[in-house]
DNA sequence: CTGTTAGCGCCTTCAG
DNA sequence: CTGAAGGCGCTAACAG
């Protein structure tokens, strides 16, 4: 019967044994030079006392937490859920726990957030920004108290901090010559917010390819990323003189928006216009009339790759420099 | 310049301002019984320092750690981010911290994940089981060692546990009588895994219902919510000799793998066969042809239901009896 | 109103 | 091979 009500520990274990805490401590953990026999009897009493040790003392102690939070703007898109994933798989594999939070693409909300995990003294933070996120003071400061940060997907701009993201130029000319492949010279373009650096490095790219195609015209708006915004962006591209036929969006979710739009005036999908896209969301495969084509942005694969740049900031202490780290996006035609 | 490296403590500012470290503390937190000069110097260095108080220490000294575990099979579904997202609210409001943990739907890592917050020493845990669980005797074991439990949406059959869960009875029925209404008497229904409680409830509701519409027939397959089992379903749905031309599904995710597989088929949804089903996804609007309707399970109140039952234990100490919860599914036409 | 002190559970020297 | 002791940051008696 081991109702002790309290959790046992390592005390209890040396009381009942007749042997010092010190003794517990090594033979829990294996400690060399400790008796085989002392070692076994500790574990089995540890064990029949469903002893766990207590991290929170062993956090205090130690200085550190073995935990590290992991900033999302979202839980409800794909993406996010697909980096988490990779990031618990990685993180739990060398030990340590992940203290997710969102910050719902706000500033304020972020900001609280990681004052929250600072507060619950994590050992560094993995953080994909909020959209309008245009001030990085805060992260500066974690920077002197070292606290190791790293960023992955939504990144500040420039490369002055440690970061994981992907390069979405050449994908994006991609999806303008597949459009010219498949006949369409005139395209819409609804982006996203010009917060985002990611933004910018589509349009280059969409830009760029336009210039190499004669005769193709690329008509620009943009979404603050809610569906009216969208709305608007679409409704903005029907009225053109010139309708396009076909349309680049932000993202999947984005197209999702805009698609039901042109549905509701008439239109319809692959024939009337054509959708390509950013994210490669799973659900896209269900549409009757889905995308041309969407551009994968490896969740997974970033997710991974900033926790191991992260850990081996934390692990290596001091003066580690961890750097800055770049896929490669890739068109997926459907 | 505030580069001291490491962390801010209490110890400092009691030296810096030759007071007391209890005087400090005291301080900070608004103790009554501090004179407002010294409380005023004392937060005014605090925030100078940029002090956070350590939350290691804090949870190691009152043994309680103010964080909750929340374990949900997946982070996919859009059902259990919107429960997270109602469990973080109510508790991030009442001072909590939210520690999630996915199982995978698999029993094994479900238990680690449980084992991992113990040794976290979260103060309570809300948990929706894995798909597969069966065995509940770990959780008796947490309430051996005073850890609140509170179950909420696949809670364990009986009510032995704490919990909250929604009533998928008499929405069931009513998705009969909107599909007899509709002129459909020949129904195929692909029901989940029966380890789930639900699946239970939805194949009485259904049963209940089919009984008072005469001529009615109900075909009863099963899917492990898998794609291909789903599809595996729907084949033989399909093959029966009088072909039903609607469809009751587990959940909004099989409706979709299900309606694909028509489609490849050569069915057209909505005029050879239609669905209906549960959940309510909020992605399924954008579908061209869609559900007839779909059961809202509540998420979001269930988990706050479920959170107001947990932290009422955790708060209330030793001798709360927090209870059982049930909601009401509600049927939605679209 | 403020200071002193003990101790939470654990790890880690330092002595035996 | 094992024990004793100190201390991590903070709170909460108990004294002044």
């Amino acid at each position: 019967m081991t109702d002790t009500r309290k959790p046992a520990t390592i005390k209890e274990i040396a009381r009942q044994l007749n042997v010092s805490v010190s003794t517990v401590s090594r033979a829990l953990r294996d400690h060399p030079g400790i008796g085989l026999r002392t070692r076994q009897r500790v574990q089995a009493l540890a064990a029949q006392l469903n002893y766990e040790p207590n991290q929170a003392a062993i956090s205090f102690k130690q200085g550190r937490t073995r935990t590290i939070g992991l900033i999302v703007p979202n839980l409800r898109e794909e993406f996010f859920c697909m980096a988490i994933q990779a990031v618990e798989e990685l993180a739990q594999q060398q030990g340590y726990t992940v203290l997710i939070g969102q910050s719902h693409d706000r500033p304020a909300k972020e900001r609280e957030v990681l004052d929250s995990m600072r507060r619950n003294r994590v050992d560094g933070v993995l953080i994909s920004l909020a959209k309008d996120t245009r001030e990085y003071g805060l992260f500066d400061d974690l920077k002197q108290y070292g606290l190791p940060v790293v960023f992955f997907d939504r990144v500040p701009a420039g490369q002055l901090y440690h970061g994981v993201r992907c390069n979405l130029a050449s994908a994006s000319s991609e999806l303008v010559d597949l459009l010219a492949e498949r006949g369409h010279t005139h395209i819409g373009f609804i982006n996203g917010p010009a917060t985002l650096a990611a933004a910018a490095e589509r349009e280059q790219g969409i830009k760029a390819a336009a210039a190499r195609h004669p005769g193709m015209e690329i008509v620009l708006t943009d979404t603050g990323l809610a569906s009216h915004a969208t709305r608007i962006a679409m409704k903005q591209l029907l009225a053109r003189e010139v309708r396009p036929t076909a349309v680049i969006t932000f993202n999947d979710y984005v197209a999702l928006e805009a698609m039901a739009y042109c549905r509701e005036h008439g239109l319809t999908i692959n024939e009337d216009i054509s959708f390509v896209s950013y994210a490669h969301l799973s659900f896209m495969r269900y549409l009757e009339r889905g995308l041309l084509a969407s551009v994968e942005q490896f969740p997974a694969e970033q997710g991974k790759a900033a926790t191991e740049l992260l850990l081996r900031m934390v692990e290596g202490g001091e003066g580690v420099t961890a750097g800055y780290q770049v896929l490669e996006a890739k068109l997926i035609v459907n």
